[in-house]
DNA sequence: TGTTAGCACTCATCCTGATAGAGTGCTAAC
DNA sequence: GTTAGCACTCTATCAGGATGAGTGCTAACA
């Protein structure tokens, strides 16, 4: 069968009105839609095609049709098309976003927090951001320094002004010296790095350079290492879970909770990250339509993420949850606004 | 009236009952209960002067009785008296945590996480924990590195490794001497000392010996005190709030809405942490029932909650969040014998 | 051949009334 | 002081009926 025009009309007319109600639409409300002038029974005829085309379903027998996970894909594939081309400018909602950029605070965390709310308040679903991760960043400086007998700390500074510090016990004591060597040593070996090249190789080479000491020494080189490359630290900021009370079709007491408890966890939404992040298309923005989510806790929700990129190689992920019927030309322009914003200030290069 | 011992019994059997129940007890229930053989009509009787006394509750007139808020007070005043006397070992159940904690995890934020969740997973509530403050916590180590031509980095640890670290921007460049005389300055005036006596007049002394470059070192000087005080870095980390789902009168969408919104924001739940502090009896172990708790949200709720103490003046707060009808003993059991283990593990002076 | 009007049919929802059952309060008897 | 008995109240539950939204099908129409 074919999907002709007049199909493509009905089918955008019964999503966008289920958008607005999230009841089941029947055939004579289409057919109240003044552009196209047809009776409630062909539009009927055209539904039963639509239904055996797998774009609407029935929740039962004697009521009006809703999307199918299929129908909503075509719908947002059109539409993200269109906006590629005309690429809306709907900024002013997001002013807000905007100010709170500007203040370009310090603490990274505190920002996220902040977007990763305002997004929530904004939009009324549930919003999540991830930091940054800092693969591809290089390494700026390092240090190191005794704080008891056998305790040392290193301090980590990344592009763009990342810390990392963690507290090493060693088994014997370093004297001043050693130390001051093993500083010089890091900082010119290691500058300038991007930290995954930081492997097992180049630290082999550093122990061997290392000289002497190199039982303590090479421990202390590993644990560096190691507490570089870890990074087990991918924060996510969640904000707004609640407002899935704002949609009866996710509030009974099996989804919701189901739902509270992945935001609650956070672990689940690492993979949501990850999958975006290895998916980056053009758009930079990515839609997920029931099961086509990779955390299956939310495979009766929608979720719109975008990967935002703060400096060379920071990569992070944010995202909205919502119910399938969220308003997903909204959502995406709120994320594209957004981005815009994120680029403009952390200035990507491009 | 009197609130003799039969009446006394009759409580205890009504929010026995009402606890592992959740529905309304009536006079014939209790009757049944063997070690006091009355009619239900006595019962009835007492009942009346119960709930004229404000122990009990009828949700309507021809429903059982339920324990009101005062009710449950009486009851878990009692409790706690009993079990402090008799100091139950009913270290069993929570053995698991035993073998958490002993493993001594080196990161602070994990260990926390992991026993938020089992004592969640325990004990089918909502929990809380904040990270210690650091308030009474000496000063160990504090060091200043230059990353960039203007900016520093302090690292500052306190008593128990806790480090902390902030970014300065300074407006001038500083040589290295000049830093060198700034870190022995800082580490020998400042090191052993509780971070509250770090005020003002001590500040203003430093910048005074400081000497010549008064303005740029006084800028450092600023700038590291109030990254040493900025406390607002309280943590709370929270678990299982999926499980007020479990219990009907708080699963309906108003209640769970707000309460997982407090969960989520965490604001909320600071003051429930200052309360908490603030209030340290002899026990260390506080039971807020129904509109007692000073965190609106959770007037449906009872919270109890515990202070623990990590080495000197690092204290923290747990905080169990179920229905009023939760399982006091069991609650308090757990968190007492928590405590316990970690009093015994990280060395309590006592 | 595509469109429309009409009609019978289905099904969820809402309301109603009846019933059962849990529990109480009161009274009178023990 | 305790208990048995009874009338009463109130909730929860269920069946039945009405309602209405919406469909599919058929026959007529352009």
């Amino acid at each position: 069968m074919e999907l002709d025009e007049r199909k493509m009309k009905i089918l955008q007319a019964v999503i966008k009105n289920y958008l607005e109600t999230g009841e089941p639409v029947g055939s004579r409300t289409i057919s109240k839609y003044t552009d196209l002038n047809l009776s409630s029974a062909t539009i009927r005829n055209e539904m039963a095609d639509l239904e055996e085309m797998g774009y609407i379903v029935q929740p039962h027998t004697s009521a009006g049709r809703i999307p199918s996970d299929k129908g909503y894909r075509l719908y947002v594939d059109t539409m993200m098309q269109q906006m590629d081309t005309a690429m809306k400018e709907k900024t002013r909602e997001v002013e807000e976003l905007k100010d709170l950029l500007l203040e370009k605070e310090e603490k990274m965390d505190q920002l996220l927090k902040s977007v990763a709310k305002t997004l929530a308040v904004n939009t009324n679903y549930a919003s999540m951001i991830s930091s940054p991760s800092y693969s591809g960043s290089r390494l700026k400086f390092i240090q190191l320094s005794r704080v008891d007998a056998n305790q040392l700390i290193a301090v980590i500074v990344l592009e763009g002004n990342i810390l990392k510090n963690s507290m090493l016990s060693v088994s014997e004591g370093l004297d001043d010296e050693t130390l001051l060597k093993l500083n010089v040593l890091l900082n010119t070996h290691l500058n300038g790095l991007p930290i995954e090249e930081i492997n097992l190789g180049l630290v082999a080479r550093l122990k061997q350079q290392a000289g002497i000491h190199s039982d303590i020494v090479g421990e202390v080189i590993d644990a560096v290492a190691e507490s570089i490359k870890a990074d087990d630290d991918l924060e996510i900021y969640t904000s707004g879970a609640n407002n899935i009370f704002k949609y009866p079709e996710l509030a009974d007491q099996q989804k919701a909770s189901e739902i509270i408890s992945t935001f609650e966890e956070k672990q689940m939404l690492t993979t949501l990250v990850q999958d975006t992040l290895s998916k980056d298309n053009n758009t930079g923005i990515q839609v997920y339509i029931g099961d086509e989510t990779p955390v299956s806790s939310m495979k009766d929700c929608s979720v719109v993420t975008a990967t935002y990129e703060l400096g060379e190689g920071m990569k992070g992920t944010i995202g909205i949850i919502g119910p399938k019927r969220m308003d997903y030309e909204k959502v995406v322009g709120t994320l594209q606004t957004l981005m815009k914003q994120l680029d403009a200030l952390y200035g990507k290069k491009s």
